[in-house]
DNA sequence: CCTATAGCCTGACGGC
DNA sequence: TGCCGTCAGGCTATAG
């Protein structure tokens, strides 16, 4: 689930729930999901701290305690953050579980245990230290930028999207999303777009995006010209008809419309 | 630099 | 009904 429009939602969420209220419990259901840090010391450095704010780069979220040391969280596959009251209408897949003192809680989910959690000193370090491309909506990726970045990568369009050192942010679904509005092929090599293909998917890429955040990356709202919400079921393009194709692209099942979207050597 | 593969985990689904 | 293989919106490590 969690692409860029997931994390985005969740940010917000940590926003309207959670900042400026003291911490006063710490559960950890998934070790594996802590990196580099010990059960004892990410609960010491949790407890009686509260959040103050929030930074998303990529899929990835930092939230900012009043120590000034920083919480990571990443979703994995299946992760999704819930802030309820009542202990008894607790969410299955607790991953980690967070008390406030207002008797609120927040907890972690994760069906999978695919996601991480860390606790970092600096967000831009840990960018650093994964070496994370930009963030696919950050103000700096004009087209210039933009074509710049694929005129000088080999490979699929739909791989250099998907790679996070290239472009932070975008996955399986909203890559297919992207290149379905662009009219590419998943196929295309990055470097064989024209100026015209490549203007296509600069513009999609922060159109789908923004879209998707503002329906809050919810797949039952976005809009029926979309491959989203055809993806399974019917799997018909719903510009010409035809029905959706498939093919492997960097490991991962992508969807296509094979009248609309055009193949670029 | 790039691709393909397996592995990490769990659950849903279809076929037999 | 039960078992089995496959697949899933992630990332990492490894090999070529």
């Amino acid at each position: 689930m969690p692409e860029l429009p997931d994390v985005e939602t969740f940010r917000r969420y940590v926003d309207a729930t959670s900042l400026h209220q003291r911490i006063e419990s710490v559960d950890i259901d998934a070790p594996r999901m802590l990196r580099g840090i010990s059960g004892a010391k990410f609960r010491a450095g949790l407890e009686g701290k509260s959040f103050e704010s929030t930074l998303r780069h990529g899929k990835y979220l930092f939230i900012m305690l009043s120590s000034e040391l920083w919480l990571l969280l990443h979703f994995g596959l299946t992760g999704q953050l819930k802030y309820f009251k009542d202990k008894a209408k607790a969410p299955s897949h607790m991953r980690m579980l967070l008390r406030f003192k207002n008797g609120c809680h927040f907890a972690c989910l994760s069906q999978r245990r695919l996601g991480q959690i860390r606790l970092l000193d600096e967000p831009r370090h840990f960018i650093g230290q994964q070496h994370l491309g930009p963030d696919a909506l950050a103000p700096g990726i004009q087209l210039p930028r933009f074509k710049e970045m694929f005129r000088a990568r080999r490979g699929s369009v739909k791989s250099a999207l998907m790679d996070q050192h290239f472009l932070a942010g975008i996955g399986n679904i909203y890559s297919d999303e992207i290149l379905f509005r662009a009219r590419l092929h998943p196929r295309s090599k990055a470097n064989g777009l024209d100026g015209r293909g490549l203007t296509a998917l600069h513009r999609a890429v922060r159109h789908v995006l923004r879209v998707a955040i503002e329906r809050q990356a919810d797949p039952a709202r976005m809009p029926q010209s979309w491959m989203l919400p055809h993806r399974d079921g019917d799997g018909e393009c719903p510009r010409c008809g035809n029905e959706f194709a498939t093919t492997t692209v960097a490991g991962r099942t992508a969807y296509f419309c094979p009248r609309c979207q055009i193949y670029t050597p």
